[in-house]
DNA sequence: CGCCTTTGACCAGCGC
DNA sequence: GCGCTGGTCAAAGGCG
């Protein structure tokens, strides 16, 4: 992804370390001894700079007339407008009108502050900052109301959870996954407790009642009753084997992964995508390959490889009727922090697993959902549960083009979108749509969905890393500046209820 | 040399 | 009990 560099440009603090190792004048805001905290400068007008011309306010062809390579990478047009959230108008009072200044509100504590030095530049900076501003403030309502209802939809999942899970409790306790007990899962299920999302809490919360203390699985997240003579008889067995076969490393994995013999739910999305495998931030390694019955492509294996003992896997198949769609089934859960692409990843299958597993035997195999998951950033198109698999799976399809009701504004994001994704997600709720030529956006929009698979991916960990995740500090440290490779573990990533690990659409 | 993929073999579940 | 199928293991080879 281009994330890292792109956010990098966004960063205050950049702009003024680049002004100043190109030996830009410090004057505008009275020199760096009386600049207020968060408060950054820069002069894309000065002397040094204006022999550019004033085209590169509009960032076309900007970079060829200027002297400082440093500075070729700064884009003034569309970049700025579309973080920032803000126009100060005050500042520049008693200014000439030659330098004016222009804030920009990037974020709470930090204000980057533009010396333009032409005037009807600056008009017109000034109308179409005034006019982003105020659609930003529409935008962020609708964030806010977005985010409201995304908290509440997750505390009543949480809450049936746990009332289902005391509804559900089976009087057979066979089912109850007796390898988790060793003593260090203990350690580990309160980890868990912590780490977890709501799924997880109740998860914990109905094994407080347990005689034995065992770390038993929610009869809810297990689908209770009809659980045992399907999925879990495949599985439990399996895992015991697997217990009997690996060495003492991988015992001592598994007691650092509990949910090995608890596998339950699966998770499969399938996306279209030409790669062999789908980027979904966690590091994967194949294991095993096999024919499948009724598909002509084979079935190959992964098991995650990010920790050592971590018990998720995934298959990946190409469809048998469109082999440009690429289904991903993932299975079990992470006993590590996760990156942040796969957390946001993560979160989605997390929401569609928490209902698979808390939804109600009878209800499972009807299709349930045709536009929103609560609390899946990744809102698929269409998601599909089915217990007539061996294992309970939900299918989130994201072959289909997404419900744009469910996509996140960008000029909304409280944090800077990666430009290459803004750029290609400009499409904004109705009542928004303000100066846009939509019919080109559109035309971007779409090309962009068909032509980048790391689409998805990319916009789904932008939106999940404000939904789902911890913010990035002030120094836009976090997930969000990660370096690729291997993005940045988020400490505080939240785990996942039983069954669900990360998806992908690369 | 270490990591990864490939691939044949093995095992268990399930249906007949 | 037998065969099919899914899932996994582990040796062998490739690759950087």
């Amino acid at each position: 992804m281009e994330r890292p560099r792109e956010m990098a440009l966004l960063q205050p603090s950049d702009f003024l370390q680049r002004e100043r190792h190109s030996g830009g004048r410090d004057d505008a805001g009275g020199g760096a001894g009386d600049r207020r905290e968060g408060i950054e400068e820069v002069d894309f007008f000065c002397e040094s700079r204006r022999k550019g011309g004033a085209d590169d306010l509009s960032g076309r062809g900007s970079s060829g007339s200027r002297k400082d390579p440093s500075f070729s990478d700064v884009n003034t047009g569309l970049h700025l407008l579309t973080v920032n959230t803000g126009i100060g108008g005050d500042q520049d009072k008693g200014r000439p009108d030659d330098e004016k200044l222009m804030k920009f509100d990037c974020c709470a504590a930090q204000t980057i502050v533009f010396k333009i030095c032409d005037p009807w530049q600056l008009r017109i900076l000034k109308d179409e900052l005034h006019r982003l501003s105020e659609e930003n403030q529409r935008l962020r309502s609708t964030l806010e109301q977005l985010t409201r209802n995304y908290s509440a939809l997750q505390g009543q999942l949480h809450l049936a959870m746990q009332q289902q899970a005391r509804e559900n409790r089976p009087a057979d306790q066979t089912m109850r996954c007796a390898k988790n007990e060793a003593s260090g899962q203990l350690a580990l299920s309160e980890q868990h407790l912590v780490e977890q999302g709501p799924a997880a809490c109740a998860h914990n919360n109905v094994d407080d009642d347990t005689s034995d203390g065992e770390n038993e699985p929610s009869p809810s997240l297990s689908n209770s009753a009809d659980m045992a003579s399907k999925g879990q008889r495949a599985t439990v067995p399996a895992a015991k084997r697997r217990l009997t076969h690996d060495d003492e490393s991988d015992r001592n994995a598994d007691r650092a992964a509990p949910e090995v013999p608890c596998r339950k739910a699966r998770v499969s999305v399938r996306a279209r995508s030409d790669a062999p495998m789908i980027n979904d931030g966690c590091q994967w390694r194949k294991y095993g390959q096999k024919m499948a019955k009724g598909n002509p492509c084979p079935r190959a294996y992964y098991r995650c490889t990010m920790a050592v003992g971590c018990p998720v896997r995934k298959q990946v198949q190409r469809c048998a009727e469109d082999k440009g769609i690429l289904i991903t089934t993932y299975e079990g859960n992470h006993n590590h922090p996760l990156p942040a692409a796969a957390t946001a990843m993560a979160s989605t299958t997390s929401a569609a697993a928490a209902m698979i597993l808390s939804g109600s035997s009878t209800s499972r195999d009807a299709l349930v959902s045709s536009g929103f998951f609560p609390g899946a950033p990744y809102a698929s198109t269409m998601a599909t549960l089915s217990a007539s698999a061996p294992f309970p799976t939900i299918t989130l399809d994201l072959t289909q083009p997404p419900n744009q009701l469910h996509r996140a504004p960008v000029s909304a994001m409280p944090f800077p979108l990666p430009l290459s994704l803004a750029q290609k997600l400009p499409t904004f709720p109705p009542a928004v749509q303000l100066g846009y030529k939509q019919s080109s956006m559109m035309e971007t929009i779409t090309a962009a969905i068909t032509s980048d698979p790391n689409f998805t991916a990319a916009l789904a960990a932008a939106v999940s890393s404000v939904i789902a995740s911890p913010r990035v500090d002030n120094n836009g440290n976090g997930s969000g500046t990660s370096s690729h490779p291997r993005p940045p573990v988020v400490p505080e990533s939240p785990q996942l209820p039983q069954s669900c690990t990360t998806f992908s659409t690369n």
